[in-house]
DNA sequence: TGCCAGGGCGCCG
DNA sequence: CGGCGCCATGGC
């Protein structure tokens, strides 16, 4: 086994069945059980209770938490960690200073405990299109189903990688699939907005890789797809373009606010970090639901 | 069996 | 503009 010792957040870069593999120090309180399992991201599993598996950027990768409070990433070396998954993985941000940022703004009780709960989540810079596509899959969904069709869509139209496994499939590859083999991969009525959404973006008519401007008009340009309202589009911007001011609300996000706020509470006050706040607060009201139906 | 799921559209007043 | 029925599908 060859080891090179390196500076900076990288440990150290080694073999590992022939492939690369890096260890990363200085990871705050990142949780890699949380980040994968708070509803994010929906192409990865867990191979035991800190080390999660799948796909993303077209790579197939395993991110494992060490006891020693270091991440071990398999299947990348030091050079993708630093132009790459450390993006990805928000391990360039600064969530200690964020959750200060969220508490100093609201004393509400309940989203103290979220942030207590769910602080180690960090919000992940997945591929614009992915997300968009993903979340248009979400609508009326729940999340193993969702899971289930982005596993279909990608074995069916995503470029197969080394291992087997397949990424996610390109705009251009769904928009020559069409309505109709999309429709088979049980979207339901979702088929026609996944069309309507991979034809702009595969002929250019929405350039992702252009978009620019507040969160507030990139929403108004992501609405303008068949399918995507506010919701999806908050999300995508949220997951996907590193908006961590977008605050998407759904029907657990509602609840929370009917349970623990006032009705005149204004979450947009919650800065420009609210988006990893509702993030908190959504994985955090999961956990209670899941405790009580129990 | 009926209800719900990380919603949005079309239509109605 | 706000409310409401509808949309496919599967798990509970």
């Amino acid at each position: 086994m060859s080891e090179t010792i390196l500076y900076g957040n990288v440990c150290r870069e080694f073999d590992e069945y022939g492939k690369k593999s890096v260890e990363i120090g200085s990871i705050g309180n990142f949780s890699v059980a949380k980040t994968f399992d708070c509803g994010q991201c929906f192409r990865f599993e867990p191979l035991s209770k800190r080390h999660y598996s799948g796909v993303a950027y077209g790579k197939s990768i395993s991110f494992e938490e060490t006891e020693k409070h270091t991440l071990i990433i398999h299947g990348s070396n030091a050079d993708d960690y630093e132009c790459l998954w450390k993006r990805y993985l928000g391990l360039d941000v600064d969530y200690a200073a964020i959750d200060r940022d969220i508490l100093s703004r609201s004393d509400n009780p309940a989203l103290h405990e979220a942030v207590a709960y769910g602080s180690g989540i960090h919000i992940l810079r997945q591929e614009p299109w992915e997300t968009i596509c993903s979340f248009i899959i979400s609508q009326n969904n729940n999340i193993p189903r969702i899971k289930k069709i982005i596993a279909a869509m990608s074995e069916a139209y995503g470029d197969e990688l080394e291992d087997g496994s397949h990424a996610f499939p390109t705009a251009d590859a769904l928009n020559k699939a069409g309505e109709k083999s999309i429709f088979e991969l049980k979207t339901g009525f979702r088929a026609k907005y996944i069309a309507d959404a991979a034809n702009k973006v595969s002929g250019g008519a929405l350039k992702l890789s252009a978009l620019n401007g507040d969160t507030e008009s990139l929403k108004t340009k992501l609405c303008e797809v068949k399918g995507i309202g506010p919701k999806v589009a908050l999300c995508s911007l949220l997951f996907g373009f590193g908006r961590l001011d977008a605050f998407p609300i759904d029907v657990w996000i509602k609840r929370v606010t009917e349970k623990y706020f006032e009705p005149e509470f204004d979450f947009t006050k919650l800065g420009p970090y609210a988006g990893v706040a509702q993030q908190y607060l959504f994985y955090y009201e999961r956990y209670i639901q899941s405790k009580q139906t129990k």
